[in-house]
DNA sequence: TGTTAGCACTCCTAAGAACTGAGTGCTAAA
DNA sequence: TTTAGCACTCAGTTCTTAGGAGTGCTAACA
């Protein structure tokens, strides 16, 4: 295990690096108030941390720079998260106190401010609409041909598609076949409608509804599409990045660029399958292309189940106890306002 | 004028540093089949055409590279737009004979295969709302309090959003304002609708409508964010710009994703005045950040009037013969897939 | 008179050499 | 256990040099 003097050490090289992009050498630690010892001490600690695969060097007269382990250990034992400043408040509650009539507006801001606040890039993962719950099924019929169909969550998603009309169908036998759909379907989760209706409902739909296979394909249309939608996924604050010193090599630009353009990919690294915030750092990702990342990242939720999330994903030499703070407070900000805006819906 | 000759070496330079992208001297050129003449023939020309503006050299002892208006001369007379090769109408049609019934999906799928088949960065700008015509409005009561409103347009376009319904209300009366302006207002362009109401309509619904003070209020809300509602734009293709080697600097990505993530500018680049397609070459574009590069640009129409346009960035040094064929034909297609569709949604 | 060959000149680029300085490891003294 | 001192290492910078691509100019040629 670490002494306290090395944990000091170790902090001190982290927390250096991380402003400096620089190796850190035994001198400027030495310098440090916090440290009072002289840079040959220095310089045995740093050894040791060497040895122990806590720091690295780049070559042999070069300073330490911390290795993936060194900032696990930081992550887990050393940092302390840091507290808003004034400025970081002021900018934030500048930005959001817009009375949003629009979820899509919210996240969109919300992603954008933290990319401001922390000048990493920021992705946010909207919630996938197969893990909300139904609160209204609507279609409405355009000309005989056409329809447009209308599904509100509970989440207050709104999903609408044009659909095409069976042909021996009336208006009034699909009002009939809605008005039951609606009854029954209510509060179910998105992923379950179509099992419900196949498995319960069948019965009592073949005895009041006509055409009831029409109905039927009427209803997958409806459906099908919904549980196949990819991920809502937000982005900004793509070029900051561009300003961190380690991403000056267009090759690394690219293959990163490259990375964002496919929502897949994207998703995966944000997703966090833990509550609380979560950090992985460097190959902790298992993606070549950000090998030399980090991501932090947290869930929101809706109705007490984390349905989305969010993540900040910036160098390796990122600024820890910053975003952690920052993501921390966020997503249950979010949480928070996602509920307003459900309870401002429907209540 | 030019002579016939100097026509020859212009063209013959332009192609050649369009595929190099180094400075092209006059030894290169003179090798060339197509050029009977010595290289030191073709330096003398080169000095004459240096003289009148039409090339560049980066040093005393570097090859000839063109000038914006050498651009500039060869697209508008030197050029013959490149038909299409065998393997780019295949990976045209594979990928777009998917049938449609997404209008998201046309645009970003025709953005996507322009960025793939020219290299280049390809941005879309799908139709504004505000230039449709109204097919349809609904009103969907959701609680006491809240409601959806559902706009359809001409080009099949769905606005929905939450609105407030007024206090003393009931869905009666909604249903029967809402029924009037279904009446009155279809066929009308969106821009056109508040004024219509205002103006024209305002004595027949004060008759008929009960709370006409609360209705308009609700009409409001439905319009007015439509009119705000910024155009769409469709991305593709930004890693490939980077392959360039124009683009080796990391300034000159961060300046151009910087461009990127202003909605606004980017309309402005692609957006055309004109019919046909059109070419902007280096500075003709007045934006610093792209003042090495190109943008060609064409529209697409819906009801014979251009709503929205198709353009592609590349480095001044862009392959202006296949890009400009390219354009122009996936243009007249995209109008033609837009015609289909909106004959789908609504005969 | 237009075209071409020849030659001296320019200047970018790459490769090497020399220098600098930050930082280390090790040893010996406090 | 800590610190001061010193020799050593090696990346980065600057300077120099050689090579080569390309030019402009002149004179000869058809």
């Amino acid at each position: 295990m670490l002494t306290e003097r090395q944990k000091l050490i170790l902090l001190a090289v982290i927390d250096d690096y991380i402003t400096s992009a620089v190796p850190v050498g035994s001198r400027t630690i030495s310098k440090k108030k916090s440290i009072g010892y002289s840079a040959a001490t220095i310089r045995n600690e740093m050894a040791d941390l060497e040895e122990m695969g806590f720091l690295e060097q780049p070559h042999t007269s070069a300073g330490r720079i911390p290795s993936q382990k060194g900032y696990r250990f930081y992550v887990d034992h050393l940092l302390t998260p840091q507290p808003w400043t004034e400025n970081d408040i002021f900018q934030y509650e500048s930005q959001s106190s817009i009375e949003f009539d629009d979820l899509e507006e919210i996240f969109r801001q919300t992603t954008s401010v933290i990319s401001e606040l922390t000048n990493y890039m920021t992705i946010t993962l909207a919630p996938k609409m197969v893990e909300h719950r139904l609160k209204h099924l609507q279609v409405i019929p355009l000309t005989e041909r056409y329809a447009v169909s209308i599904v509100v969550t509970n989440t207050g998603y709104v999903d609408q598609r044009r659909i095409v009309v069976p042909k021996n169908v009336t208006v009034g036998n699909i009002e009939q076949f809605v008005n039951i759909l609606n009854h029954r379907l209510q509060g179910l989760r998105m992923s379950k409608l179509k099992t419900a209706v196949e498995k319960k409902l069948i019965e009592e739909l073949k005895r009041y509804v006509d055409h009831i296979e029409s109905m039927l394909d009427l209803f997958h249309q409806i459906i099908d599409q919904i549980g196949k939608e990819e991920e809502r996924v937000y982005l900004s604050g793509t070029t900051r990045i561009l300003d961190q010193p380690e991403f000056q090599d267009v090759e690394k630009v690219k293959s990163l660029l490259d990375l964002l353009e496919e929502t897949e990919a994207i998703s995966q690294l944000v997703e966090s399958d833990s509550t609380g915030v979560q950090v992985r750092i460097g190959k902790e990702n298992h993606i070549q292309s950000i090998n030399h990342c980090s991501i932090i990242s947290a869930s929101y939720m809706i109705d007490g189940e984390p349905v989305g999330s969010i993540g900040v994903l910036g160098p390796t030499r990122m600024d820890y106890s910053k975003v952690i703070g920052l993501i921390d407070f966020l997503s249950k900000d979010l949480t928070s306002r996602l509920r307003k805006w459900a309870e401002g819906s429907f209540t």
